[in-house]
RNA sequence: GGGGUUGUAGCUCAGUUGGUUAGAGUACCUGCCUGUCACGCAGGGUGCCGCGAGUUCGAGUCUCGUCAACCCCGCCA
């Protein structure tokens, strides 16, 4: 701490009667005529300082003229406020500056928005003057409770004997997953860089050199389409460590991340994160990031339906179809206006439908009740546990359609119900991932999570005859975190042998001249003692979003990209000169 | 690549069925005010109605195109 200087949210009754300094914003002034009061803030809050102009006529003229956002050092003493001129809504409210003296450090332009955060500010605008927004409380608080959790886990992970060692942010691509953003080597024409999806490759390569327990707070690049939890440079927490199991990993992880939730917000998770198959999870929520703070769970009917008459069930069942449903209770809160639309609404998620019938008084009534027999009637309301009033909603397509359907639409009705408590902060693991699956449209095999991603033990039999039916039942030792359906970390157990890499290679459609030109420096590692090692990475941006509970991962960002990827303050990306195209031997063909 | 929402004063927004001079709050400027705290009171200036075409006697309003921000699908762990 400065001796020279007080912070303004820092000073306290205890001050009462000491001088100090404080330099600062200009966050408001009310200037009554004779007296005028000047609210002052800095990074730490704010204070309000007073002039009397029967004190002293030329510091009240100074701080007569000042402005908004005008920076200024003000002198004085620290007093207590008569009972009655106490201000309970902020922090200082029971103190004053009594000021001496006032020096205007610099000018300020009138703000183009309100600072105020009571005032909602068009995004584009704070975007654009992202050096204001940042000074608006809101965006204060992320930052500085950002820091504070990238600092706790510093100390965390340090403490445990993890090192933090940074990896190149200038790589060697590897088109495999995301795009990578690549970057043009001048020295080596007609090569390219690229920026790194994660450190993955590198923080395996650590665990051969004998680092056992690293960690790395670590920017990714990811050339992918934003949403609003998406950013092409994001921020993950990337830990790696040898000699480890799942369990190990998810438990050194759980714990960085209860403390984590109790540094952000004092808030303590008490349960232990429960741990859901991803079969399961799949089942129940039709999505790998099950949002568990409300029900409507999935319950598959494709056998109550088998002999089914109604031609829509009929002829999906026919064709590999699923018949999946959810049941709404208390559906007499739904209108007839809004089934109506969800039926328009699924369209998105590829789906031609949305039937659904209504349950009351044990009679099923509307939508395709006339197409569901008695018998039929008797299983759903056991299958789904009916009870009165209720509407069932069923999605009938190919599976995967089915699953994305029924998970959005969850998600959908539960919001449209406000059945989402938001004070929840529901954390679950979901493991045992398949490790690979086969896409029909270019007729081959891709990892589900990464080409490293070690096989169950009791799986890898099953590698040896795989086949595009089997494929799903083959699962990996990899492990998602999620919170309130986010997924917010996720990794596996890698492959230590390279025999083993070298099976999955030739699974993925990679010939070992091909494996060799991408990673030949991680296939030389594994040759070399690597040792059985994991690891997870942590997505910082959506954790603080969630904890903060911020609509998107720009408000926890100091300077996010728009949905363009550009920055508006700076106006990234731009166009660069001839001169520097020619020296990178790169030319631009406008499209 | 596709679907949707929005775009009017510095900011936040209203603007009816197409109708004459486009409004409110706030901010800003000036003046008054010695206990305010989103101070108050009085007065004042403020517009390429995102941009470009079209329909019309007449367009903020209708049509088409286009740009931007946001949300979603695809894409992305």
């Amino acid at each position: 701490m400065f001796k020279d200087r007080s912070y303004c949210g820092e000073l306290t009754i205890e001050n009462t009667g000491s001088e100090v300094s404080i330099s600062g914003w200009v966050d408001r002034k009310r200037d009554l005529g004779g007296i005028i009061f000047l609210e002052i803030r800095d990074v730490s809050g704010v204070i309000q300082a007073v002039f009397d102009s029967s004190i002293s006529n030329s510091s009240a003229a100074t701080a007569d003229s000042v402005r908004s956002e005008w920076v200024v050092n003000i002198k004085g003493k620290v007093r207590k406020r008569s009972e009655e001129t106490i201000n309970p809504n902020i922090p200082t409210g029971m103190i004053e500056i009594a000021a001496d003296s006032i020096e205007i450090l610099n000018k300020s332009l009138v703000p183009p928005f309100s600072l105020d955060i009571r005032d909602s500010i068009n995004e584009e605008v704070r975007l654009k003057y992202r050096f204001l927004d940042l000074r608006r409380e809101d965006m204060k608080e992320a930052m500085i409770k950002r820091h504070r959790l990238m600092q706790f886990v510093r100390n965390y992970l340090t403490e445990r004997r993890f090192i933090e060692i940074e990896t190149p942010i200038l790589n060697k691509s590897t088109p495999e997953g995301a795009r990578d953003f690549l970057v043009p080597s001048r020295i080596n024409k007609g090569e390219f860089y690229a920026l790194p999806q994660s450190p993955q490759i590198f923080k395996q390569i650590l665990m051969v050199s004998g680092f056992d327990r690293y960690f790395q707070i670590v920017k990714c690049f990811r050339d992918e389409d934003l949403r609003n939890d998406r950013q092409p440079e994001f921020t993950q927490i990337d830990i790696e460590l040898s000699f480890i199991t799942p369990d190990m990993i998810m438990e050194i992880v759980e714990n960085l991340v209860k403390q984590g939730v109790k540094e952000v917000t004092g808030r303590d998770i008490t349960y232990r994160f429960p741990v859901m198959e991803y079969d399961e999870a799949i089942s129940k929520y039709g999505t790998d990031a099950p949002d568990t703070r409300f029900g409507l769970e999935i319950r598959d009917c494709s056998d109550i339906f088998a002999a089914s008459t109604f031609n829509v069930f009929a002829s999906a069942l026919s064709s590999k179809g699923v018949i999946k449903g959810i049941a709404v209770e208390d559906g007499g809160r739904l209108s007839r206006k809004m089934t109506d639309d969800y039926s328009d609404y699924v369209r998105k998620f590829g789906a031609k439908g949305f039937p659904m019938f209504r349950y009351n008084d044990g009679k099923i009534e509307g939508g395709i009740s006339k197409f569901i027999t008695d018998e039929e009637k008797l299983k759903l309301a056991e299958r789904f546990n009916l009870k009165e009033p209720a509407i069932v909603f069923f999605s009938v397509d190919r599976e995967k359609i089915v699953n994305t359907t029924l998970a959005g639409m969850r998600l959908k009705i539960a919001r449209d119900l406000d059945m989402i408590d938001n004070d929840k902060l529901n954390f679950l693991w979901v493991k045992n991932f398949p490790l690979i699956e086969y896409h029909e449209e270019d007729k081959r095999y891709y990892a589900v999570h990464h080409m490293f991603t070690s096989p169950l033990p009791e799986h890898e039999a099953l590698l040896d005859n795989i086949t595009p039916e089997n494929a799903g039942k083959i699962k990996a030792q990899a492990y998602d975190i999620v919170l309130n359906g986010v997924e917010i970390g996720g990794g596996s157990i890698r492959i230590h042998n390279s025999a083993m890499q070298s099976k999955i290679f030739s699974i993925l459609n990679m010939s070992d001249e091909e494996a060799r030109l991408k990673f030949s420096y991680l296939l030389d590692a594994l040759e070399y003692g690597a040792p059985p090692h994991g690891g997870l990475a942590l997505g910082l941006d959506r954790i603080m979003m969630l904890l903060l509970k911020r609509n998107s991962i720009r408000e926890v960002m100091a300077f996010p990209k728009t949905q363009k990827g550009q920055c508006l303050m700076s106006d990234a990306p731009s166009q660069v000169s001839n001169e520097q195209l020619d020296e990178l031997s790169i030319r631009v063909v406008k499209k």
